[in-house]
DNA sequence: ACCGCTATGTGCGCTAGCGTACAGTAATAC
DNA sequence: GTATTACTGTACGCTAGCGCACATAGCGGT
């Protein structure tokens, strides 16, 4: 059923040797997240852990009055669930499927036995969720110091790097709800790089159309963590 | 020189088990921290890890035009230097001392050891990494969607957490700095909290004279941080 | 073809916080 | 004791983003 390789897509799977793999494999369970599911909410025991091949999941701090900003996405490069190995096994944060697709699963308490054997597994999940921190102080900076327009820029990118091509399912008022700000000011983001011809939306499908000149638009956030996820796991070496 | 259960006002110390606490203690530096000192630059290895007893260390996140704000704050709960046993080595924060006093040092090398020796060590920082992760979490949120007034009340009360008395020294500079606000918004903040007689300060001395009233005045953020504070490294069994 | 729903566009008054400028006052240095 | 510096208070115009209201438009179902 399975491609031998298909897994590989998600890149903690695919860095980890033969050896290791070979022993997850047979409970590595192949799902399919729909957009808006709820892979974990806030202050939740959660059953599986989630490698995304082509999925993206957001991790959502949601407040009292039901007000929410995105505090990290995960895709094909990272996990969901990582709480569990890190000893809480829960978070107060949410995980919704932002983008729909395919993922891997694996039972919490399988991830943890391969996280204490202390090896390959171990080293990498511990340089992903440092990347994860990355993402998540950067997105405080952010929230705190850029404008609309460039916050929608980097949300984009983020997006972008986690998806197969150049097109994303997803309404203004799901952006809004990422960001924590206005559907209207997403609107009025949106109209301005639709404008400018970096991007074309109607009715929830935003096709980005120039992407050389969302970079130039974004905020700097989007680099340093970009280049934190590069240098953490991609140029590693985990034994 | 050492009083030899001083070292356990930083509670992670305080929570090893005799033996492990043992193999350490001949290793564990105490050292005097400044106002303003800086225990590590963006992007640069630490060669010590602290565990700061009555001191306070802010991790700051600095952009290229040299504004800064505050991701986390690592007092007596806690460490600074997670990168280095996640396996990153460096992380793009800085880190720099708020509210001078003691701490001990370890070197790198050392704590790496011991937290790959998988054992109580381990299972503590880990569980701290993730209260750390909370804190960001919140941090990012909470500048979102929080007015000034009631981050400072956080701030204030996030500090007060770490300190022995009710006196902190920090000017509204400083303290600007740290929240990523103007001085003036902090002024005028600090100036409300004043007249309303929860704290009374001057030039660059705080005094908190109703902290029940802070509490009441503060975003839920900071019970969240610190219930899951509590949670994760208070009612904690690390075997 | 029609209805209803969801997504998007737009306008308007309001507020928080910014940038800037400057004044006053306590601590410190000399 | 005086000069200087560092810290705090205040004011003013400006902008981004908010809350709200409402108009329009595409899309699916019957």
């Amino acid at each position: 059923m399975l491609d031998t390789r298909d897994f590989q897509q998600n890149s903690l799977l695919g860095m980890l040797p033969e050896e290791d793999l070979n022993r997850l494999l047979p409970n590595l369970e192949k799902v399919t997240l729909t957009l808006g599911q709820s892979l974990c909410e806030s202050g939740q025991q959660m059953s599986h852990v989630y490698f995304p091949t082509d999925s993206i999941v957001s991790l959502l701090c949601v407040m009292e009055n039901g007000a929410s900003t995105e505090i990290a996405v995960v895709g094909h490069e990272g996990v969901v669930g990582v709480s569990l190995f890190m000893g809480g096994e829960t978070t107060p944060s949410r995980a919704i499927v932002q983008s729909a697709g395919q993922a891997y699963r694996l039972k919490g308490q399988l991830l943890k036995n391969e996280f204490y054997r202390a090896g390959p597994m171990q080293r990498l999940l511990l340089r992903y969720t440092q990347a994860l921190l990355t993402q998540m102080a950067q997105t405080a900076v952010c929230n705190r110091h850029h404008c609309v327009d460039q916050q929608l820029c980097r949300w984009l990118l983020l997006s972008l790097d986690r998806l197969p091509g150049d097109k994303l399912v997803m309404t203004q008022e799901l952006i809004a709800n990422m960001l924590g700000v206005r559907r209207e000011g997403v609107t009025e983001a949106a109209g301005k790089l639709q404008r400018a011809g970096l991007i074309s939306y109607n009715r929830g499908h935003i096709t980005v159309t120039d992407r050389h000149a969302l970079e130039s638009r974004v905020c700097e956030c989007y680099a340093v963590v970009k280049d934190e996820y590069d240098r953490l796991l991609t140029h590693c070496e985990v034994k």
